[in-house]
DNA sequence: CTGAAAGCGCTTACAG
DNA sequence: CTGAAAGCGCTTACAG
C-alpha cells in the first residue's frame, strides 16, 4: 500500500507522555490505569484528567505482553443457527464495551477428532484471556479438561450444570420444556407427539424429558409412537411430522424441539392437507426468525440468547474486575403466537 | 479463579529458545519467520525444523508491539441477516488460518452519528492490522475516510466499484439482476412486478435497475405501479405483495430484492387464495436458508458469501504476504428451484 | 549472510 | 504512597 499521508491528530499518547506531563513515574500511571488504592487522591486526579485530555487508552498488547495474556475473549462453537451465534455475539460484545477486551470468533468442527487441539492452539498461540463455550462444544469434557491443563479461563453455556460455578451458565432447557408441555395440556390436549432432537446433544435429551416430564405432571403419557428422533434440521421435522401424523389416533399437538423442525411439520402438515392449528397445533423451541414468519405465527421457546451472551462474558471478567464469579442461570419463556389452539372436539 | 496446576507440557518455546539451540542470534531466527532472503538456506532449514520441533509460533502481542501493528483483523458490519455474517466470518476465518492472524468482530449501527467515531477507537486501540467493511457500512464515504486518516488498511464489499482497485470487492449485483429478468422473461412472463429494498442501501438500487434493465433488454417495461419500495423485511415484502398483486392486470411474476420480502410474498399470496408459482412466480435474492425452506422452494440469487469472505481477507492480507493485491470481483449465480413457472395462457 | 544494541508500551519485583 | 530497574518477546536500524 503506498504511504499515507500522516494522521491528523497530535501522535498516540503512550503511559510516558501522561507521566511526563503529570510529573510522575509511568508505574504510578499504571497504578491509576489497574485501580491501584496505593495512589493518592489528588495524584490519581491529576492522571485521570491527563489521561481524558489526551484521549489515552493503554495499547493492548504493550499491557497483554507484560501480563503474559492478552485482551482478547474467545467465542468457540460448533455451528448452531446464525441467528444463535450472532445473537451471542453481540451479547458478549455487549459486556465487553468499554473495558479494553475484544471478541474473537472461533467456529470448530466437533465431529473432527483434533478439534480440540485446533482450539489448544487458538488460546495458547493468542494467549486468551478466556473463552465462552457454546452448546454442542460446552457439553465436551475433554475440551474443558485441555483448557484447564492450558490455565485459560472458560465459561460453560449449557442446558444442565456442568463445572463448577464460577465456569457454568444454565439455560434451564428441562424446565422450559415442562411448561410447554403444561401448556399444552392446558389447552386440552391428549394425544400429544414428540419431535426431539439427536440424543448426542445434552439439549435434545433435556428438552425431550423435559416435556415428557410437564405431560406426566398432568397425568398424560405420551405414547412411545409418538416420539420421534429428529437431527434439528428443517428437513428431519418434514419427516417426524410424516411419521407422527400417519399414527392412529393421530395427535392434536407436536412439540418440536427446534424451530426449524416445527417448520417442517407446517410443511408435511401442507402436504396432507391439514391446518396448523386447525387439524394440529405446533410448538417450536429457539424463537428464530423464521418463527415470526410462518405463517400462522409459531409459538415457541424463547432464550433471550443476547443476554446469555453478555452474562457469560461478565462472568469470565468478573475475577478480572473484582467481582465475585457467581453461577448464572437464565430462563427461557414461552412466546404464545398462533399456532396452538384446544383440539377439535373428537 | 484458583490456581491451577502447571502444564504438563514443557514452557512455552520463545524466539530465544530456538536462537540458543540453532546456535543463532534472535535477530537471524525473526529473518526465518518474516521470511527475509537474507538467511543461509542450511541456516533456515536448521531454524525452521527446530521450530517444528518445539511447536513453536511467535507470540502475536510481542510482534504487535515491535511492528506496531496488531494482527487483528476487523469485520466491521452494521445488522445484515445472521446468515450473511456467519458465511462472511467463516470465509475471512478461512484465509487467516495459519497467517497468525485472528478475527475480531465489531457490530456497529450507522444510523448513529458517532459510529465512525466508534470504529475510529476500535481500529486506533487495538491498532488494527486492516478491516473489512460489510454493505451497508462499505458505502459510507466518511468511514473509509477515517480510515485513510488513521492509516489502517481496509476492503470494501459493495454492489458497485467504490475506491480503489486495491481496496474493493465487488459483488455484481446488478449484473445478476439482468440475469434473473432474462430467466423470467424467458419464462414467457410479461406482466412482472418489483419490490425493491430501501433507496438508501446501494445494493437496492443496484438490484432494482439491474432487473429493469434485464427486463428492457427483452423489451418488457416494468409498470410503475408494479414497483413497490421495500425494506428488505418479511413484513415490507408482504405489504409489497398485497400491493402489487391488487394491480390490474395482476403481474404473473414477481421478483423481490432480498428473500425475506420473497418470503413475505408466499405470506400475501396465500392469503388472496392465489398460489406460487401456479398464479404467481416468485424469485428472491440471497440465497438465505430460508429459501429451501419455503414450499414451493424458492428460485433466487445466491452471492457466496463465503467465498467472499475469503477473498476479502486476502486481498486485505496482499500486501503483507507479499503478493499483489489485485481488484476481486465475485458474480452471483442464480439459483433455479421451484418458485417459477410459465404464466398460465391468459 | 549475521549479530549486538536499542526500543515497542506496558507490568512485576523490589526498594524506599 | 512513589519510583528505578529489569523484563515480557518480538522488530528496526545500524554495523560488519
Amino acid at each position: 500500500m503506498a504511504r499515507m499521508p500522516p494522521a491528523s491528530k497530535t501522535e498516540k499518547a503512550t503511559i510516558n507522555t501522561i507521566a511526563r506531563l503529570a510529573g510522575v513515574s509511568k508505574k504510578t500511571v499504571s497504578r491509576v490505569l489497574n485501580h491501584s488504592p496505593l495512589v493518592r487522591d489528588d495524584t490519581r486526579e491529576k492522571v485521570l484528567a491527563l489521561m481524558r485530555e489526551h484521549d489515552y487508552a493503554p495499547d493492548p498488547q504493550a499491557r497483554g505482553l507484560a501480563f503474559r495474556h492478552s485482551f482478547l475473549i474467545g467465542l468457540v462453537f460448533d455451528n448452531p443457527t446464525a441467528q444463535y451465534i450472532v445473537n451471542m455475539q453481540y451479547g458478549v460484545l455487549d459486556a465487553l464495551a468499554g473495558t479494553g477486551f475484544e471478541l474473537v470468533v472461533h467456529p470448530s468442527d466437533s465431529r473432527r477428532s483434533d478439534y480440540v487441539e485446533g482450539v489448544r492452539q487458538f488460546v495458547r498461540r493468542q494467549r486468551l484471556y478466556g473463552v465462552i463455550l457454546v452448546p454442542r462444544v460446552s457439553e465436551d469434557a475433554s475440551l474443558s479438561q485441555m483448557l484447564i491443563e492450558e490455565q485459560c479461563r472458560y465459561v460453560r453455556i449449557a442446558s444442565i450444570e456442568l463445572d463448577e460455578p464460577s465456569r457454568r451458565l444454565h439455560t434451564h432447557d428441562r424446565r422450559a420444556c415442562i411448561e410447554a408441555a403444561h401448556y399444552v395440556q392446558s389447552l386440552g390436549h391428549r394425544h400429544v407427539g414428540l419431535i426431539t432432537g439427536p440424543k448426542r446433544y445434552r439439549s435434545a435429551i433435556e428438552r425431550g424429558e423435559g416435556f415428557k416430564q410437564g405431560l406426566a405432571e398432568r397425568g398424560i403419557e405420551l405414547a412411545p409412537n409418538l416420539e420421534y428422533e429428529g437431527g434439528y434440521t428443517f428437513e428431519s421435522g418434514v419427516a417426524g411430522a410424516d411419521a407422527l401424523l400417519a399414527q392412529i389416533p393421530r395427535p392434536t399437538a407436536i412439540f418440536a424441539a427446534n424451530d426449524e423442525m416445527a417448520a417442517g411439520i407446517y410443511k408435511a402438515a401442507l402436504r396432507r392437507g391439514l391446518t396448523v392449528p386447525g387439524d394440529v397445533s405446533v410448538i417450536g423451541y429457539d424463537d428464530s426468525p423464521l418463527a415470526a414468519q410462518l405463517w400462522p405465527a409459531l409459538t415457541t421457546v424463547r432464550l433471550p440468547v443476547r443476554e446469555v451472551g453478555r452474562k457469560a462474558a461478565e462472568l469470565l471478567l468478573a475475577e478480572f474486575q473484582n467481582r465475585p464469579a457467581l453461577p448464572v442461570s437464565i430462563r427461557p419463556n414461552l412466546v404464545v403466537r398462533d399456532s396452538c389452539q384446544p383440539p377439535r372436539a373428537s
